[in-house]
RNA sequence: UCCUUCUUAGCUCAGCUGGUUAGAGCACAUGACUGUUAAUCAUGGGGUCCCUGGUUCGAGCCCAGGAGAGGGAGCCA
């Protein structure tokens, strides 16, 4: 019989057809077994009936257990109640191989525990649409790269050079020499485009930070593509482009799992809108809370927020404590109590999350009034600054001490580099770092010597500004950030399948 | 590197001021039930209370050191 699908039942109403898949979930009753099976395009839930099938076939139902792989045979019936519409009236089954004890239980776990089976939380609903979400990003870069005359580049994963310091750099041995992972294809991007006119890197990037945030990974992807004849502008414009291109095709092609994840759109839609550009000065003025946007302003939205979480406390701890002293009267019902208990732990593991907001919104609030002209944006000055808008913002000209060697200065204020960040909305801060690069060979070697990196490794990076060099720009996009934000997760370790990062380097 | 929260059954968690034999739900096993959506109900097997040392008549609980995890700062995409 010809193998059909879940995602194509609706085409086969009324037929028979054969599935084959993994039984997520599994009830029953007396004389039925409803098992939902999933093959990696769906779920669906098929219903066996003792009446229906022979005695073989209903006892091999009713012994399938969580995650056992099975083909089954059945007539499509339409069911609105039903995920995806339809279940299958089963009429064969067979079990192909049996699962003992599948660890990753319906109910809630610890994410510690999710991530040691991360090989196996891959199969679960939510984590599935994110993977289906990351798949279309990727495919969405390429396709806007490609339709722009880009020509995708490899840029070589083991380097000699470190581009921005050695201090978050992976040391490996390099046939007896030090190499390091790289950080950045972008040098070599340079060279590239400098022989092509405009390129796109996409590939893996290390980086040895100690950090453990929600926004950081050892091994991330990133998408640098690299622009002959840019600007800092024309490379701001080619950002807002690139970024609406592959946010209107998640839009358009990933609907059932946004919903699914339970990815409100609303933020998503405003992308079509110009994204604000402020210059580091105009930045640094709203963060302290001396300019307001659209009315509003960023140290009175951040107490406001405080506040709100303070109430939610004392609301959650509210909650917690009547429904703890309703499970204490007697004579309520077994299910009852289960229901309650569970929204107790809900509760809890919400009044965690909230606790800790309490804990660093403050911090966050005396990091913004404090901030010192001249530095970096901490995190939670991204935050900060985000919250304000709905849509990303561009933050340009940049202190430029702060800012990669590599970038031009400001012709009209040698204070500032020609750097631009992309802060994603909904407090997702970074997601691209990029900017116009320095074509001058001797402030280029200036900053070199001032950032003490080895000259000798960066001779041929200056060979490309004294043979025939142009003005020239690119960015920086890291994979994951994009997906973090877009998926709106609370952690990047969700955006990518087997994360790595400080103290995680199984499965 | 620093700050902060945490570690009790396979999983998620209770365990009061240090005091008898450490509990619940889920999962698992057996049984009941013909439409369930984390099904429900009954029965019952399951413990190195993270590790090491200390205080005490007595430690899951107190103290010291260590390990691991969550969140944050710095740094970054």
């Amino acid at each position: 019989m010809q193998k059909y699908l879940i995602k194509d039942l609706e085409k086969c109403e009324g037929q028979l057809v054969t599935l084959s898949g993994w039984a997520s979930n599994k009830r029953e009753s007396k004389g039925l077994v409803f098992i939902v099976l999933r093959d990696g395009t769906g779920w669906c839930q098929c219903v066996v009936s003792a009446e229906t099938v022979n005695e073989s076939v209903f006892e091999a139902a009713r012994s399938v257990s969580l995650e056992s792989s099975l083909t089954l045979t059945g007539k499509v019936v339409k069911d609105e109640r039903q995920m995806g519409g339809f279940e299958i009236q089963v009429t064969d089954l067979a079990t192909i191989g049996e699962a003992v004890d599948y660890p990753i239980a319906k109910k809630e776990h610890g994410v510690d525990f999710l991530m040691d089976k991360r090989h196996l939380w891959l199969r679960s609903q939510r984590q599935w649409a994110i993977m289906k979400i990351r798949n279309q990003i990727i495919f969405s870069i390429h396709e806007f790269f490609q339709q722009e005359g880009f020509v995708q580049m490899d840029a070589p994963l083991f380097t000699g050079n470190a581009c921005e310091g050695t201090s978050n750099l992976f040391e490996t041995d390099f046939y007896g020499d030090p190499a390091y992972l790289s950080q950045s294809g972008q040098l070599y991007g340079e060279a590239m485009a400098f022989a092509m006119g405009k390129i796109y890197t996409f590939g893996p990037t290390f980086r040895a930070e100690k950090s453990k945030t929600r926004r950081h990974l050892s091994e991330f992807w990133m998408i640098e593509p690299e622009m002959m004849f840019y600007d800092i502008f024309d490379n701001m414009d080619l950002i807002e482009n690139f970024l609406r291109f592959v946010v209107s095709k998640v839009l358009a092609n990933c609907e059932k799992e946004l919903a699914l994840i339970g990815r409100e759109t609303e933020v998503l839609k405003n992308i079509v809108k110009p994204f604000p550009r402020l210059t580091y000065d105009e930045a640094v003025r709203i963060i302290k809370g001396e300019q307001d946007v659209n009315g509003k302003n960023s140290i009175l939205t951040l107490e406001s927020d405080l506040a709100l979480v303070q109430t939610r406390i004392a609301e959650v701890e509210k909650e917690i404590a009547e429904r703890e002293e309703k499970i204490k009267t007697p004579g309520m019902k077994k299910g009852e109590i289960g229901f309650n208990q569970a929204q107790i732990d809900k509760l809890k593991h919400e009044l965690g999350d909230l606790e800790e907001q309490a804990r660093n919104i403050p911090q966050w609030l005396n990091s913004a009034r404090n901030f010192t002209y001249g530095s970096d944006l901490g995190g939670s000055d991204e935050t900060v600054i985000t919250r304000l808008f709905d849509v990303p913002i561009m933050v340009y000209n940049w202190p430029h001490e702060v800012k990669a060697f590599y970038l031009k200065r400001d012709p009209d204020n040698n204070k500032f580099a020609r750097g631009v960040d992309v802060l994603a909305p909904e407090g997702y801060g970074e997601i691209v770092g990029g900017g116009e690069r320095e074509t001058d060979v001797q402030l280029l070697t200036d900053k070199i010597n001032e950032h003490q990196l080895p000259m000798e490794a960066f001779e041929w990076y200056l060979d490309l500004r004294r043979y025939g060099t142009v003005p020239h720009a690119g960015f920086g996009l890291g994979l994951e950030r994009l997906v973090t934000w877009l998926c709106k997760l609370p952690h990047v370790r969700e955006s990518i399948p087997f994360p790595r990062m400080y103290g995680r380097l199984l499965p």
